[in-house]
DNA sequence: GGCGAGATGGGTAGAACACCCCATGAGTAA
DNA sequence: TTACTCATGGGGTGTTCTACCCATCTCGCC
């Protein structure tokens, strides 16, 4: 009993080693390799896989989205998410999307296939570190409407916030600006800090400019 | 007469993935496999490769440092730097470091093994869209002096430096990482915010992703 | 009425930062 | 030789940040 697998990575070099490196264990079989989204639904049409490994960083199409049709289409194929982004974004929006699994490249080749062979049987895998996120995230909102919101769950005024700290500002010169305490904008700065998994300002501001808050 | 590897990507998946693919050329042995700089500065001191494959985003040093570094103390190692990043910024500097090949992640593996063959015949690969770059830049400056005016006067080391500033490291980590003390590494970085008339970190981070010296 | 979320603030502690002072040694150019 | 840049570090001082603790008030919702 075999697992149909398909690859999808942009990076052909990418793709053939994961070939390669999947070829090892005998229950898996790779029926399909391809780079770009639109090639990943066609694909799947035709081959009706058990498993599809995508990468995020697709030229056409987000991963995202691409997973999100996958599963509109094909709920019973399973997605398993391999990435090099480990932050908050992309690991919730994958999920919502629907993948069975989340496995950074930094991981273990052990763990990639762990986390194909848990898809193949519908459970799901997550690496530690992003599981932690979901626990976390779980327990402080019960997580079922996080899917609404989609702008990552900061408040109206936590994301006024965020604009005036990435412009580079101190809390005081905000405070002044926002006509509130410092106290209060490092209040907003924690719980935005910790609703995005960011540790410092320069986090905070790469974070801004990927969302395309601010220009460089 | 085999060529002597050392594959270098923090990424476990993808090193076990290249070595798999690697090794359907008999030619190539590869006698380490490592994921920090540090690890490859020991390694080549050790075993002497011929080439070394280079990710740039290495956690502790750059990918470019780490080429800089090892062409400095054995000059007859090769370097293939293989990479998602495919700006005039990163190639350029990896080409100044002293690289022998410059391959995108997304070439095909074919291409891969012809730049290691190349570079260990002291010859150079180029993936042709890089290649272009080279050719323009040629023919518009004469390329002597690029590596003077990248950044607003900064010195090789603050430049260095500035890239592990923008990354988000402490001075202390960063000091760490480079070797010296977290001292010099504030006192490189005072002189870089009065050269670039820069007054936060902030502030130094959108300079860097305006200038293409990192990603957001 | 109570309950949770949002916005508002205060305090504290340790770390990190921004900006000064100083110096030494290596290398290079006048 | 002298003068200069560059990289290396030490000290100090005040500010700012990060991460906790605590509280009150308002609003909508059930």
């Amino acid at each position: 009993m075999t697992i149909r697998l398909i690859l999808v990575d942009d990076h052909a070099v990418i793709r053939s080693g994961l070939r390669m490196l999947l070829e090892d264990a005998t229950d898996l079989e790779i029926v399909g390799e391809m780079g770009t989204a639109r090639e990943v639904l066609e694909a799947v049409e035709k081959l009706r896989p058990d498993v599809v490994l995508l990468d995020i960083g697709l030229p056409d199409l987000s991963g995202i989205e691409a997973a999100r049709q996958i599963k509109q289409r094909w709920p019973e194929t399973a997605i398993v998410a391999l990435t090099i982004h480990e932050d908050e974004e992309y690991f919730f929006r994958m999920l919502e999307a629907g993948a069975s699994g989340y496995v950074p490249k930094r991981a273990a080749p052990d763990e990639l296939i762990t986390a194909i062979r848990a898809a193949a049987e519908d459970e799901v895998y997550l690496y530690p570190s992003l599981a932690k996120l979901l626990v976390r995230d779980y327990l402080s909102t019960g997580f079922q409407d996080r899917s609404s919101d989609m702008m990552d769950g900061l408040t109206p005024r936590e994301q006024e916030v965020l604009v005036y700290l990435v412009e580079g500002g101190t809390n005081a010169e905000i405070g002044e600006q926002l006509h509130i305490s410092p106290k209060t904008v490092s209040r907003h700065r924690e719980n935005i800090m910790r609703k995005l998994n960011l540790h410092s300002r320069t986090e905070l501001v790469k974070y801004a400019i990927r969302k395309g808050i601010i220009q460089p």
